[in-house]
DNA sequence: GGCGGCATGTAAGTTGTTACATGATTAA
DNA sequence: TTAATCATGTAACAACTTACATGCCGCC
């Protein structure tokens, strides 16, 4: 799978110029449901992307200045080439299926453990989503981006939901087999 | 985030004896929908996991014959362990809602294939998902562990139906964007 | 005066993918 | 007989994480 920071770092920057900590902080929030970069990945990045020229750098005064980084029109391009790229299958990994798969090895009550935490998990994040929902509509379009956005909360939102269904028929399951184990 | 890999692998083992041949169909059957694994992962680990006691190897005849794993008591031990550990907080990455946040650089129609080939995948796997839940019916239950597999299989179901009506909701969105365009 | 957040990085290590190589067996 | 699948690997590479280091700034 080819590596797809470059493209995240160009998404944010073709909004305004960022320096690499706010470009950081804004993955964090903005795309915390289905997204992440660390800081070793983003920095050396920032850095490759001026040599090919997909942004330009403008350090502050002195030493102490933060570096500001702008997208350029090759970076654009750059960016509308990558939309136009076909979707690479995504593999995800949820090790909390893999220890139910095999949850028949302990007991019950340690599974009910791991749902429980994944569950108050995942309504947190419900929350959260909704809450950015709510904000986005209250806020001006300048973009003309907030019905993309939208949808990608959508997203987070309908999937969260699943997750939360799914944790309380688990509980369900995992709760009459403790009681079964209990009466033996 | 440690590797899980020696774990799917013991996890197998635990049911019967397995070559490392067989331990990568089964992985890419039964847990296409959450986990996946290379042979230049399955095969180096073998050899480790031999390394440290977790599972035995046996060849067969000569050089052609397959080599075949079987779990020890110790390895037994090293995946109840794990099983009580915490759940690592998976780090999902779908390239597709990145695609979507940034669609407005693009246009509608661009975004519309990429859902369309989403959607399709995504019906798919809901079907294949329904038939193992079907099958799963009909087999007898030795390990007693089909109720934990079809809680997994459940998740797959709940969570591609999400994606479904995610799909078809954006269609609707994206169309609607292009109708205006065109309109213009 | 100290704590938390701002800001930038790197080194080392781990994990995972890809592509290739090899040869046996089996079914059309 | 030839293509597919079985079966086992490895080398090179790419991607990613973690932990650490450094120093600034503002505020309580």
């Amino acid at each position: 799978m080819a590596k797809k920071t470059p493209y995240v770092i160009l998404g944010l920057l073709s909004e305004e110029p960022l320096d690499g900590y706010d470009i950081k902080k804004r993955i964090d929030i903005r795309f915390r449901f289905f997204w992440n970069e660390s800081y070793g990945q983003i920095y050396p990045e920032l850095r490759n992307m001026v040599k090919l020229g997909w942004i330009t750098s403008e350090s502050g005064e002195g030493k102490k200045g933060k570096t500001v980084y702008a997208i350029t029109d090759q970076g654009r391009n750059e960016l509308k080439t990558w939309l136009h790229l076909p979707v690479e299958t995504e593999s995800l990994r949820l090790e909390i299926l893999l220890k139910m798969y095999f949850a028949s090895i302990g007991d019950p009550a340690l599974m009910r453990g791991h749902v429980e935490t994944f569950l108050a998990a995942h309504q947190k994040d419900l929350m959260i989503l909704n809450m950015f929902k709510k904000e986005l509509e209250t806020i001006e379009d300048p973009y003309q981006n907030h019905q993309y956005i939208l949808s990608v909360i959508d997203f987070g939102i309908k999937t969260n939901e699943a997750y939360l269904s799914w944790s309380q028929e688990a509980l369900h399951m995992l709760r009459s087999k403790e009681n079964r184990d209990e009466a033996k």
